[in-house]
DNA sequence: CTGAAAGCGCTTACAG
DNA sequence: CTGAAAGCGCTTACAG
């Protein structure tokens, strides 16, 4: 025992370390199975032909001695890994999980896996989350998020591995791009509750902004909406907006209650399906009824929206697609020479039974 | 532009390896910042004292490079990471979602990562998530699932490494164990129903079995169910129970049509949120108004509960509490000499709009 | 079918 | 404050 100052303790490990038991290596199977070690990966990797009992004595080294092949030392010595890195903004909102989720069944489906980092939607947190897969040496990268960093793009793009990015505003040379179409999912909406007779219309948006600019989803679902009322112009629409201040679904029960009373409408198309869940909240706290007194179309087509009180007529956009093709641009990636491949993901409306046609008594609601 | 043979390019690259550019290493960044190696290392790391001009001559050659340090290289030099491995069921399912979301963050107190895995509620994927973290050599191991398979505890605990785990029967041998008191949890929400004036109950449960045994936390609020109707029962009880077939929504709704017009109720409880969100559906679907006709309690406190129409009351799980339990079990673990550690989890019912007292009339609901 | 050896890109004492 | 060298635990030609 070695003699150390009163201040650190004489047994004290090293800091991080905890007292695990000493963790086997390879050798540590070879020898115990009487192989060489280049043989015990062999097994493990299932290259080579090894003979059936060599196999199994190596097989059951691996079980008696609780072996598990060092990841770092694997990957270091491999040529490549088999992951794609996945950004998204956010767990906790359906589209995201549901499409990380779809994200690593089609990955599976070409023996990759999803390395997952989620934002927050802090462009810091996008930016450190590519530098961590980037480090990772992953086969390619998906950023799937609504808000974008510059800095990170630029990180990803000087790597030089395949990349898709989701709803950017033109195509990224030697990179791949998808795009929503939500100006037109948004304009289907509109066009639905048009057609249903509806005249007095209510646009809950949230244009928060991020980096000082709009989120291109968002601004496309503008477009949409304001493409439709355009169009259908001489029915003499009367339409409002009101900006939400973030993606929460209390944001879109504050905009109702701050609605009501201030303008007319009889039906409302809103940004997400979570927004949504905000505005019937606000709706029936006025006892307002969905769609007897308002309609309601949502965005997304989260979960959910089967189970909400009328189930919700909605935009959707399929998981599965966007899925399919991100691993696509990753995977199969063009010659480097390319401009930058673009995607484009449709979208289509789900009519359930949050509209209707409107009621022409509520039609003549106005401020008290 | 170079010839190529129409069947294999004479410039083929490795198998898996795409047309990245050659990616830098921390030698070529030491040779363009005319350093050492090993000067380059310390000025990533912050170790040492490195001159300030030294280091913006590293830090610029880094970013001219565009160099990112190797994740497996430099975790195989390194004694140990900072990264805590969590296996969750699902992350559709919003209380692993958000439980997910706050461990990151308790982790980050900590300076800890979050390695992520789920398991879709498979035995199998819960085992190759284990493997896959012990590969990565995690600092520990939490292992947040509503299943559990005996060969991926075995696999965790012969790894030496800490670990806690959520919900199972008994304490651990040299590893934590985290026990929510759903039973107490559900029997608060019982007593809730029974003290409004309800005395016609229907319980909606999920026994659908994991290797052949019910999950623990079903288990308990199935305890739960029965002490609190046991502790009343001198009231007259009348009282059945629905069993469905998976956690989905769509269950808990036809749960609900097949028990109306079978059996009486006014009351219902639930084994989860996301069930309850699908009795809502059933019973709105009967024209039945909650909860005037029908009161519904939950159990989980989702994000969405507060959203429903009405908002619905349930029982609440803290995920904060919970992710400081599951890290300092894994960051401040027991001696090893230690039986297993055990931790309590508190849950309290949080009273929303869904629950009120019975109305007579409808009681009297039965068997057409 | 098996073994010895080089090398993956870092970190970390150690010597200057 | 800086540099040369050993070593982390694997994989993969290569030679038998």
């Amino acid at each position: 025992m070695k003699m150390k100052s009163a201040k650190t303790p004489n047994l004290s490990l090293p800091k991080g370390a905890t007292s695990h038991r000493k963790r086997p290596k390879i050798q540590d199977v070879a020898t115990l199975a009487s192989v060489s070690l280049g043989t015990v990966s062999a097994v493990l990797n299932g290259n080579g032909r090894i003979s059936a009992a060599t196999r199994n004595r190596v097989r059951t080294a691996i079980a008696s001695l609780g072996y598990h092949p060092d990841l770092y030392a694997s990957n270091l010595a491999r040529k490549s890994t088999q992951v794609i890195g996945l950004v998204v903004s956010n767990l906790q909102n359906p589209f995201f999980a549901e499409t990380a989720q779809a994200m690593e069944e089609e990955a599976g489906r070409h023996n990759h896996q999803i390395s997952l980092m989620a934002t927050n939607f802090s462009p810091e947190r996008q930016r450190a989350a590519v530098e961590r897969l980037l480090g990772a040496r992953i086969a390619g990268i998906a950023v799937i998020t609504s808000e974008h960093d510059q800095d990170a793009r630029k990180l990803v793009l000087a790597s030089g591995i395949p990349s898709v990015f989701l709803d950017v505003d033109k195509p990224i040379r030697n990179s791949a791009t998808i795009s929503v179409d939500s100006r037109g999912g948004m304009q289907a909406a509109v066009e639905h509750l048009i057609k249903l007779g509806h005249r007095d219309l209510l646009f809950v948006r949230n244009s928060e902004k991020e980096n000082g600019t709009v989120l291109l989803s968002h601004k496309l679902r503008d477009e949409g909406f304001a493409t439709a009322v355009r169009a259908y112009n001489s029915l003499g629409l009367n339409t409002n907006t009101v900006d939400i201040s973030g993606p929460g679904a209390d944001a879109g029960q504050r905009a109702i209650a701050s609605a009501i009373g201030r303008v007319r409408f009889t039906g409302i198309v809103t940004v997400t399906d979570t927004v949504a869940m905000g505005v019937y909240r606000g709706l029936q706290a006025r006892k307002l009824r969905i769609p007897q007194d308002v309609s309601v179309v949502g965005f997304d087509d989260a979960y959910f929206c089967r189970f909400l009180n009328p189930p919700l007529t909605t935009v959707s956009i399929s998981r599965e697609e966007l899925s399919r093709m991100a691993v696509e641009a990753l995977l199969q990636p063009q010659l480097p020479s390319g401009r930058g491949r673009s995607f484009n993901l449709g979208t289509h409306l789900i009519v359930r039974e949050s509209t209707a046609t409107p009621n022409t008594k509520s039609r003549t609601m106005r401020a008290g």
